[in-house]
DNA sequence: GGCTTCACG
DNA sequence: ACGTACGTGAAGCCT
């Protein structure tokens, strides 16, 4: 059963700040010794209660409408007021710094706000402590699910109350305990009782008479003393009773299952706030017991008995229609696996039970309503109690292959091989197996399945569906661990609404795939087959012997022995060959100008003449796979094919996007996003010379150029304008004047000159770079502006030329990342509004800052509205997002 | 599976 | 003294 403390923040520090001496205070003078009261409880609570939620309540300084400001704030304004105040904001960071909510509204107490949510939870079944030094919360413990932690004098001494607990201590029932105690007054609520009724006689009286009404209809059962009593404070007792009702409706905006999985805390936070306070001891004893927050929603893990690992075991159950119906409407996300016998799609496994390893087999096609309902539809996490969505493990080939079976909603809400990704990008893979293995007590057997291209007898193999069943358990055991490391590491609002959406929309462009002109790709291939094997022959006719051209081990040797050029730079192997050495031997040797030309004919025939031809379906559409948990900067990466590098800056290889081609009855619509990573750098550096050279109206080379050489912009030239474009690309990826020099074919010096230039133009660049690394390093890692983080290493390398590495890695990290990330943004934004607008267009490609879409002629209009709105809003950046556009028969058609 | 080369953003 | 622009994926050679 759930456990949710809910804590009167006021009550406890006025109770620490009077118990506790006020010579408690740092060496620079902070008094804190109602911090540390409040600190030492808040710790000894949560150790000895183990509550699953936590929230401290709050009364506002503002004063209340209700009954007046707290007496004994009242009695100690003079006596103390800035010791107590300062620490009342400090207690609320130490709260803060421990990731627990703060609830406080105005014109309400934290009896108030109290009272509402312990109400509310006891409705949903949830066990609720109140922690309070106040008697106010006695009557709400008539509720069989709330009790009350009053807190005594001191600050270790604490009592827990339940019903029996508050009549030992009262006397009376926490039912009858408002009439109780407006009888008997209450001193810390500053209300006067019934003169000479002290505990026991009230307590008498409500026993007998029930109520204050009953205690007046019988007025004359007292003794003379007592009735006169009685008789004269009437108003006062029924007053009392008015004043001791109880806010049980306050508008608390937080949802009960919103407070039950706290964010995990900081340690590192954590520690700078208790250094500062010099809260030695107390850290200890935190760390020691203070790990609320295990739990987020839906199946939680399980603590094993014992450290050494076990395997999990699942078991697979009949699930009635009702019973789905049931599961699936709770609200609570479901745990869920793809069955696949050799790759086909034959049914889902759904955890119903993930404590007792019990889970569900849905078969394909026929599947109960309740399980495509939910699949079809589109959560909203802010509803308790509406549909649920669904955990699983790379989600995106799943929602590919359902798409044939139900209309796919956008119910996935987390996928725990992102979740991973998001962590941590620089993983080689996310296997599910290793996830389990590393962050709860189990283990997954290995899938022992028939080896690759063998028959399965059914014999010594476990079935898709067994399979299935414990990849969802494993999800669901493993799931809660991941989503609180990526609230506690802040990538939640990424996660949630950036890239658990991006997974639908890239299966959906996936399964459209993108069309091709088989008949262009089928000539491309052929022409430069041709012209291939001509060159081949020329270059072994250059070199005066036969050898396979194609082998740069071999061509080392014709180059550089046989013919006795000039070698150019060394790798690992030897001698490079690659295209920069060619191009400076041009001109010595005929065989260099056929080679370089070979090279080119070779590599695109291979990789896109033969390449793509090899992929096109029998539909003549191409199905590549993007990836999205890859590329270490949070980009998308393609593959099967790579889309992502279809030639188009030489004529030649432009040709292959002749070859793509829209749906019949469709255009292209390309849009691409105009310098997005530069105007990243203007936005991140806030360089106002760079944000002019983008709000100027003139070509943003131009007027870099014009900044740097310190020229009017119509002064720049060509040459100029170049280098300038050089540089602006080259900082993005931490270039050095070698590297520029290299680029633009002149001196290092000169390079180093013209870097020194910009960053002259361009101050607040060096600083933004220079400050990104140094954060880099005092974190171990880099994280863009919407909290992507990606850990470098390298920036702890002893060696220099890593270390190097590590930071241009770093000053890339944050730009590309952010490019990545308003890009993965506007897909979301976009496929959104093309299903908003009912449109039939649809994305058919992405390239890092472009997409490509289908779209009917009677849509070009709405099209270009719904693209233009979806990029061009997807972030605000201190410049401008700019956006090209154009229509086109082919890929290559579309340019403006 | 490592290496080289080269296609793209 | 060192290496030298970030991020990808595919083809082809070679061990």
């Amino acid at each position: 059963m759930p456990t949710l403390m809910l804590v009167d923040g006021n009550s406890l520090t006025y109770r620490a700040f009077h118990a506790l001496p006020p010579d408690l205070a740092t060496a620079s003078g902070q008094v804190t010794n109602a911090v540390f009261g409040f600190t030492s409880m808040l710790i000894n609570l949560v150790r000895d209660h183990q509550p699953d939620g936590l929230a401290v309540c709050f009364d506002l300084p503002q004063p209340t409408f209700r009954h007046d400001a707290n007496p004994e704030y009242k009695a100690n304004r003079k006596k103390a007021p800035d010791t107590l105040r300062e620490q009342m904001g400090i207690v609320r960071e130490v709260i803060e710094s421990l990731k627990l909510p703060i609830l406080d509204l105005p014109g309400y107490e934290a009896d108030d706000i109290i009272a509402t949510l312990a109400t509310r939870a006891a409705a949903d079944e949830v066990d609720v402590l109140i922690v309070t030094g106040d008697r106010d919360s006695y009557k709400l413990v008539e509720d069989p699910y709330i009790k009350v932690v009053y807190t005594k004098r001191g600050v270790s001494d604490y009592a827990l109350y339940d019903e029996a607990g508050i009549l030992e201590r009262t006397g009376v029932k926490p039912s009858d305990y408002v009439h109780y105690a407006a009888l008997r007054g209450d001193t810390s609520d500053n209300l006067p009782g019934v003169p000479g009724v002290g505990e026991k006689t009230a307590a008498k009286l409500i026993n007998t008479y029930g109520s204050i009404s009953g205690i007046y209809e019988h007025t004359a059962d007292q003794t003379p003393k007592l009735r006169q009593n009685l008789e004269e404070n009437e108003a006062q007792a029924r007053s009392n009773v008015e004043m001791m009702v109880l806010v049980r409706d306050a508008p608390v905006d937080r949802e009960i299952h919103e407070l039950m999985h706290p964010e995990r805390y900081d340690v590192d936070e954590v520690k700078n706030l208790f250094d500062f306070l010099e809260f030695r001891t107390l850290f200890d004893r935190l760390l020691a017991s203070f790990a609320v927050g295990e739990h987020y929603g839906g199946p939680a893990a399980p603590i094993a008995e014992d450290a050494a690992s076990s395997e999990l075991v699942a078991t697979v159950v009949e699930v009635s229609d009702a019973r789905w119906e049931e599961l699936l409407s709770s609200g609570e996300p479901v745990a869920l696996a793809a069955g696949r016998d050799g790759g086909v799609l034959t049914g889902i496994a759904i955890v119903v039970d993930a404590e007792a390893g019990e889970v569900g087999w849905v078969p394909l096609p026929d599947m109960p309503a309740p399980v495509a309902k939910m699949l079809a539809s589109s959560v909203d996490r802010s509803v308790s109690g509406g549909p649920s969505g669904f955990w699983t493990h790379d989600a995106k080939p799943l929602l590919r292959s359902l798409v044939e079976f139900v209309p796919v909603g956008k119910s996935l809400m987390a996928d725990t091989m992102l979740a991973a990704y998001l962590l941590d990008p620089s993983g080689r893979s996310y296997p599910l197996e290793e996830l389990l293995a590393s962050r709860t007590p189990f283990r997954l057997a290995a899938d022992d399945g028939p080896p690759e291209g063998q028959l399965d007898f059914g014999e010594n193999t476990v079935s898709p569906s067994a399979r299935a069943a414990l990849e969802a358990l494993a999800v669901a055991h493993v799931a809660p661990s991941l989503i609180d490391q990526i609230v506690s590491e802040g990538v939640i609002d990424l996660f949630a609404n950036v890239e658990v959406p991006l997974v639908r929309v890239l299966a959906r462009m996936e399964h459209a795939g993108v069309g091709i002109d088989r008949a262009e790709l089928q000539k491309l291939n052929d022409d430069m087959t041709a012209e291939a094997t001509t060159l081949a022959a020329q270059i072994q006719e250059d070199a005066g012997r036969e050898f396979n051209v194609n082998s740069t081990k071999v061509l080392r040797e014709v180059l550089f022995e046989d013919l006795g050029l000039k070698p150019g730079k060394k790798g690992k192997t030897g001698y490079s060959t690659n295209q920069a050495t060619l191009e400076k031997l041009s001109g010595e040797h005929p065989i260099i100008d056929h080679l370089l030309r070979y090279r080119e004919v070779e590599k695109l025939r291979s990789t896109y003449g033969t390449g793509l031809l090899a992929e096109a379906g029998v539909d003549d559409r191409i199905r590549a796979t993007f990836n999205q948990t890859v590329a270490r900067t949070g980009r998308l990466s393609s593959e099967n094919p790579n889309l992502h590098n279809i030639p188009v800056r030489s004529e030649m290889g432009r040709g292959f996007r002749r070859a793509f081609v829209p749906a019949e009855g469709t255009q292209f619509l390309v849009a691409d996003y105009n310098q997005i990573e530069l105007r990243c750098i203007a936005h991140l550096a806030q360089d106002p010379g760079l944000i002019e050279a983008f709000t100027s109206g003139t070509d943003v080379h131009r007027a870099v150029a014009a900044r740097v050489f310190g020229i009017e912009a119509d002064e720049v030239d060509f040459e100029q304008r170049s280098k300038a474009k050089m540089v602006s690309y080259g900082l993005a990826y931490g270039m050095e004047a070698y590297g520029l020099g290299q680029r633009l074919g002149i001196k290092t010096s000169e390079a180093a000159g013209i870097l020194d230039s910009y960053f002259e133009g361009f101050p607040a660049v060096r600083a933004y770079m220079d400050a990104t690394v140094i954060e880099a390093r005092k974190k171990g890692y880099t994280e863009t502006l919407f909290g992507r983080r990606r850990q470098i290493p390298e920036l702890m390398s002893d060696r220099t030329n890593i270390r190097l590495a590590g930071e241009r890695q770093a000053m890339n990290a944050g730009i590309q990342g952010l490019a990545a990330d308003i890009f993965k943004v506007a897909l979301v934004r976009l496929d959104g509004a093309l299903d908003d607008a009912e449109l039939s267009s649809r994305v058919v490609l992405q390239v890092h800052d472009e997409v490509i879409l289908e779209v009917p002629p009677s849509e070009t209009e709405a099209a270009t509205a719904v693209v233009t709105e979806a990029l061009s809003g997807a972030f605000d950046l201190a410049v401008p997002l700019e956006l090209n556009m154009s229509f086109g028969a082919t890929w290559a058609d579309a340019k403006d």
